[in-house]
DNA sequence: CGTGTTTGACCGGCGC
DNA sequence: GCGCCGGTCAAACACG
C-alpha cells in the first residue's frame, strides 16, 4: 500500500473541477484566489449530463502516494486502462449509508501527478470532521478502534449545491450547465509532512495564541484535501485523523487570519 | 478475527 | 452479434 510522503512536498498543485456559473462561484474563486493564489482556467466545453457528480482533481505529489481528503476509501479494484501505463484503482466509501466512489489513476504525462475522479455524494461528514467534534480530549492521538458513526450532514433544504458544500464535497458547486477547472497552486506551503504527534504539538503550541487562525468561510466549503493539503496524507485506508478539538482551531498552513478574512471580506464585498 | 487489498472473472455499454 | 473496454464482484490473501 502507497503512502504518502508528504514530507517532501514542497509544491502542491491541487487542480479543482468546479462548476462556475453563478454567483457564488464566483465568490467562491475570489476566495481561492485570495488564499490560494490560485490560477483559474477557463475549462473546456462540452462536458456531458454524464458528469454529473462527477468531478475530478489533479494533485501533484512528490513520492508514492494518494492524497487523504477526510474520508475513508476502501478498495474494491484495479484495472489497467487501454493506451496508460498505468492501473486505475477504483475506492469505496467504507460508510455503507454512503455511495461515494472514488478512482485514482497517475497521469501519464506527469507521474507525479495523480488523477482522483470522485462520483457521487458523501452522506455524512469527513471522519477528520467527525472526529474534531468528538475529540473532546485533546490527548487523543491514536486512532478510534471502533468505526465512526455517520453524522447526518446539516443539509440546507432547497438547495442540492449547498448540500455538497456542508457534505464537504470534494470543491464543486454545480449548477449544471458549465464546468470550469480551476488550478489551485499553493506557494511555499510548509509543515508538510506532519505527524499527528507533530500537529497536536503545534496545536498545542498554537492553541492559546492562534484561536483566531481559523480556516472561517472556507472550513465549510473547501474540502479537507484543498484546505490542508499539508495535512499528513497517509494511504487511502488510513485517513487523516486530527487530533485537535476543532476544526476551526487546528493550525494549518492555509491560516485563514482575521486580516485574511477581513482583505477577502472587503474584496468580496466589491465583487458583489 | 476483523478489516482492507489483490486479482482474475464477470458484466454491461458501446462501436463496428 | 461480436469484440473491446471500463467498471464491479468476490474469493483468496495479507496484516495488525
Amino acid at each position: 500500500m502507497e503512502s504518502l510522503m508528504v514530507s517532501a512536498i514542497t509544491d502542491q498543485r491541487i487542480y479543482v473541477a468546479i462548476s462556475v456559473n453563478n454567483l457564488l462561484n464566483l465568490v467562491l474563486i475570489s476566495l481561492l484566489k485570495l488564499v490560494f493564489y490560485c490560477r483559474i482556467a477557463l475549462p473546456e466545453k462540452g462536458l456531458t449530463a454524464k458528469m454529473e457528480n462527477k468531478y475530478t482533481l489533479r494533485i501533484k505529489t512528490y513520492g508514492n502516494g494518494v492524497a487523504d481528503d477526510g474520508y475513508k476509501w476502501r478498495k474494491y479494484g484495479q484495472k489497467s486502462i487501454k493506451n496508460s501505463p498505468n492501473p486505475r484503482s477504483y475506492y469505496r466509501c467504507t460508510n455503507p449509508r454512503c455511495n461515494a466512489k472514488r478512482q485514482v489513476e497517475r497521469s501519464t504525462e506527469d507521474p507525479d501527478m495523480l488523477i482522483i475522479t470522485y462520483e457521487g455524494l458523501h452522506l455524512h461528514y469527513t471522519y477528520s470532521h467527525f472526529l474534531h467534534s468528538q475529540a473532546h480530549d485533546l490527548s487523543i492521538t491514536k486512532k478510534p478502534k471502533t468505526k465512526p458513526v455517520a453524522v447526518q450532514p446539516h443539509l440546507f433544504d432547497q438547495d442540492q449545491q449547498m448540500q455538497s458544500i456542508v457534505l464537504q464535497e470534494p470543491l464543486i458547486i454545480r449548477d449544471g450547465q458549465q464546468d470550469n477547472l480551476v488550478e489551485v497552486e499553493e506557494f511555499g506551503n510548509s509543515a508538510m509532512g506532519d505527524e499527528i504527534m507533530q500537529e497536536e504539538t503545534l496545536y498545542n503550541n498554537n492553541n492559546n495564541n492562534n484561536r483566531h487562525c481559523s480556516q472561517g468561510l472556507l472550513e465549510d466549503i473547501v474540502p479537507l484535501m484543498v484546505r490542508k493539503p499539508s495535512s499528513p496524507a497517509t494511504s487511502s485506508n488510513e485517513p487523516f485523523y486530527p487530533s485537535q478539538a476543532s476544526s476551526p482551531s487546528y493550525p494549518s498552513s492555509l491560516c485563514w487570519t482575521p486580516e485574511t478574512f477581513h482583505f477577502a471580506e472587503s474584496v468580496l464585498s466589491g465583487i458583489v
